[in-house]
RNA sequence: GCGAGAGUGGCGGAACAGGCAGACGCGCCGGACUUAGGAUCCGGUGCCCUCGGGCGUAGGGGUUCGACUCCCCUCUCUCGCACCA
């Protein structure tokens, strides 16, 4: 056993060990210990392994190391969300098959992972991009299509001109698509939509057990997402036209406030509503807001415009006439595509009516100037004017009494609308899991059977590059070209594939099958497993992967596939790792390089580096921490059980209550509370108390006495059964120079002994008019009388008092005692 | 604009339930050992000071014997959403 400090040798010296060992595999269905099912968001494959990884993987690795350690069955998975259009951009650039390219970049990331120490069960491994899984998310595919909640739409979709693909609303990011940062325009495309809308109500409902145990702003942030209002239809009729025009209204109490009505310029209705003699201006109108992009289109400050189209709607209840404008700022794709404007109590109707001069008619007193002329819209409570029948009640019962009467009259009802829209599925790209359906000239449109999966990629020997908004698999005629499953005629394949969202919303329930040829899970091991206890992973995924999670599970559990309804049990959601205050990057040159690092300070000290920056949710600058830090606490550990080593293994520190060991238990017993909360800095800072007062207690000659060497030791070994969680290699390491055999995390969690960790003598704080003048050592069982008159003859508290008198003690024996002289 | 969260030393951050503010670490200062130190070990380190104390958790007010912690107002920052009717 050398005694320099070598970090990275110490990987080498452990690692086959532990593999030969299989010692993080999880336990068969025999194993009575209670389970525990850790996941870490996987990682997408393109290149090694970064700073982030280091963190996340980092905080996923102590959750599941610390379980283990606590005698749990831990199933703690690893895998490759590998399909997905960076990969195939950047194989294109470089010339290679993508498949190629994802291949390579995920050997490199699991020799990574490897050396890292993450403690894997790598029997999990899955790669979303193997036939052996895709076949899996293309039954996923079929289960929802049978439920009719995979439907074909042609719509207006999301086009990103760069990527050449479409795009889901969720990726698109302020106008501008989320991975290349071009500006989305629009396009008419017939595509696959997975129904989410109709899961909306249940996605908010089952968030609230998720109260405490998801960070509060993913949820806040899936219910801005989902965004339910709740209001009511109300139809207009509108002169020349058979059927009435709905609008989705949440104020149907301002209904008399109605002085004109809008449709979205961009809808079939505004069209179909444009009189004859306005058609020139309505035309040139809509040509104009079709080009105007999306960003144009957001600007804060920009005026509002619009047609007049020649027509009036009748409001249900007045009766009175109102002029129907064609506007932007009216969109088709929310609600009914068209509202009743009332400017008085919403700003952007009044923004509308000064610009074309309409009336402005308050029907709410708030109390406040009327919104005509100040230009500000009220919004808040108060009492119905100039409403007819409706004048006099305040805005919650008029609501209500508006709404009854429509409905009584067939005039509307109570509607409920979200924001949350179909899931856009298809992708017009060539990485990623083929559509399994096909067109027959006889049968339509054609799911292919189960039996049949997967429909294959085809493997190369194409053009595979995406273009003009055709999806590459177009140029595999003969992969296109088929037999139609139900006819045997001649049909054309679907040549669109999945957004990769699809693959990653239902992984976490494959790992525990991993490699079942039979079916996409399986339900026994699900039971056991399922749902996940801890998920950790970025909060650039708090909306997209989580909210697509937690509805994919939902219908699998309406389908009988599944017995629970949420995925996720707990979410932590790591910082980021940036440097010198901005996001790294290789154009800003801030780049931090893992393997670097690594080198240089060895895995152990990078991954206490992470964990002891900050609490996991912060984000770390790596410019403000230091590895160099944390790696001489760690060699200062690895010191330390060197000099332990050499003293005899079978002392026994009995039922010594030495101050030394009455640190190491409290050390212990709070940790494992510190643990629980996933407090890891705090935590590291106990462990590093520990290893100071063991330092202390060696320098101090406690190797020489055998009661004394063996408190030392005990805490020493207590130390690297903690410290394992963190710094797995630099604990082993320690383990065994202190003469223990291997493995120390097969060793168990620490306990601590309560006799030791309750304090007999405690600091008891004197104060005089709040203020600390004193400091007793006293019993923890002293009573409140002996604590006053005590704390009344210190000698600070007498100079405090100066003469005064006292007028009250406030006694909390045994911590404190406060004078408040007269 | 709307919603959520956060402001503590030179820096990252501690402070369980209203009870010793600044744990632990970085940085800095000093010392020991040393041919040497970018190794190791030990000590110091919120600010002011007449060495008794005074001030101090963004700013202002309040509740309390006692407030980083609870309440109100103001300021600043971060994140999310952003014409969602």
């Amino acid at each position: 056993m050398t005694d320099t400090y070598d970090p990275n040798a110490l990987v080498d010296r452990w690692l086959p060990i532990w593999e030969q060992r299989g010692i993080f595999e999880a336990g068969g269905p025999d194993d009575e210990r209670p389970r525990k099912y850790v996941v870490d968001m996987f990682p997408y494959p393109s290149g090694d392994l970064h700073m982030g990884h280091a963190e996340a993987f980092s905080i996923g690795d102590a959750i599941a190391r610390f379980a283990m350690m606590r005698g749990a069955n831990v199933l703690h998975p690893i895998g490759w969300d590998s399909f997905g259009l960076p990969a195939e951009n950047a194989a294109f650039r470089r010339g290679l098959d993508p498949r190629d390219w994802t291949y390579a970049n995920i050997a490199v990331q699991a020799e990574s992972f490897r050396r890292f120490g993450i403690s894997f069960d790598w029997r999990t491994r899955l790669h979303t991009s193997d036939p052996q899984y895709y076949r899996w998310t293309q039954w996923i595919f079929l289960r929802l299509y049978r439920q009719g909640l995979a439907y074909r739409k042609a719509s207006l979709v999301n086009w990103c001109p760069v990527d050449q693909t479409v795009l889901a609303n969720e990726q698109v990011i302020a106008g501008r698509c989320e991975r290349c940062d071009s500006v989305v325009t629009k396009r008419n495309l017939t595509q696959w939509f997975f129904a989410i809308t109709r899961y909306a109500d249940r996605l908010l409902e089952d968030m609230v057990p998720l109260e405490g145990r998801w960070p509060e702003h993913v949820l806040t942030m899936q219910r801005n997402w989902i965004g339910r209002s709740t209001g009511a239809h109300v139809d207009f009729a509108v002169q020349g036209r058979l059927e009435p025009v709905r609008v989705f209204t949440t104020r149907p109490d301002t209904l008399y406030g109605a002085t004109f009505f809008v449709v979205a310029a961009d809808s079939a209705l505004a069209d179909e509503l444009c009189a004859d003699d306005r058609r020139a201006e309505f035309t040139s109108y809509v040509e104009t807001v079709r080009s105007e992009s999306e960003i144009e289109r957001m600007r804060e400050d920009r005026p509002k415009t619009g047609v007049f189209l020649g027509r009036h709607a009748i409001n249900p209840l007045s009766g009175e006439r109102i002029p129907v404008y064609a506007a932007d700022y009216v969109l088709a794709e929310y609600g009914t595509g068209a509202i009743m404007a009332v400017p008085a109590h919403d700003q952007r109707d009044l923004d509308f009516a000064r610009a074309f001069s309409l009336p402005v008619r308050m029907v709410v007193d708030t109390g406040n100037a009327d919104p005509a002329l100040t230009g500000i819209a009220t919004t808040g409570d108060g009492v119905l004017v100039n409403s007819g029948p409706y004048d006099g009640l305040r805005k919650a019962a008029a609501i209500q009494r508006v709404t009854d009467d429509l409905a009584a009259k067939g005039l509307g009802e109570p509607a409920v609308t979200y924001r949350l829209r179909d899931w856009l599925l298809s992708r017009q790209r060539y990485w990623g899991a083929p559509i399994p359906i096909v067109y027959c000239d006889a049968c339509g449109e054609v799911a292919v059977p189960d039996d049949e999966l997967p429909v294959r990629l085809p493997e190369s020997g194409y053009s595979l590059r995406p273009e003009g908004g055709l999806s590459p698999l177009q140029s595999a005629t003969d992969w296109v070209r088929t037999t139609c499953p139900r006819c045997g005629g001649e049909a054309r394949r679907d040549t669109d594939t999945m957004d990769t969202f699809v693959d990653s919303s239902w992984y976490f329930l494959r790992y525990p099958s991993a490699h079942d040829e039979r079916q996409a899970f399986d339900p026994g091991q699900l039971r056991r497993w399922a749902p996940v206890d801890q998920y950790v992973g970025g909060v650039e995924h708090a909306i997209l992967h989580c909210l697509y999670s937690r509805f994919l599970v939902k219908v699998l559990h309406d389908a009988g596939d599944l017995d629970f309804v949420e995925p996720f049990e707990a979410l932590i959601n790591q910082g980021q790792v940036i440097m010198a205050g901005a996001s790294m990057s290789k154009s800003k040159g801030n780049l931090v390089n893992l393997q670097e690092e690594i080198a240089k300070y060895g895995p152990d000290a990078v991954r206490v580096t992470m964990l002891f920056a900050g609490p996991p949710e912060d984000d770390i600058d790596w410019a403000d921490v230091s590895p160099t830090g944390s790696g001489k606490w760690l060699a200062r550990v690895w010191r330390l059980s060197g000099e332990i080593g050499r003293a005899a293994l079978e002392s026994d520190p009995g039922s010594g209550t030495s101050h030394l060991r009455q640190v190491t238990h409290r050390t212990i017993d709070e940790v494992t509370r510190l643990m629980t909360g996933s407090r890891f800095n705090v935590a590291i800072a106990r462990l590093m108390e520990l290893t100071s007062a063991l330092r202390k207690a060696v320098d101090g000659g406690a190797m020489d006495s055998p009661a004394e060497a063996a408190a030392v030791r005990e805490g020493g070994e207590a130390l690297a059964r903690m410290l394992s969680v963190f710094a797995p290699f630099v604990a082993e390491d320690s383990w065994a120079r202190m003469g223990q055999q291997p493995t120390v995390h097969e060793a168990g969690w620490p306990t601590a002994d309560p006799a030791l960790v309750v304090q007999d003598v405690v600091t008891c704080v004197v104060q005089v008019a709040g203020k600390v003048r004193d400091r007793l050592q006293v019993s923890a069982q002293i009573g409140a009388e002996e604590l006053r008159s005590i704390a009344l003859t210190t000698d600070g508290a007498r100079r405090a008092l100066d003469g005064r008198g006292v007028q009250t003690v406030i006694v909390r024996p045994p911590k404190l005692v406060n004078i408040v002289p007269v």
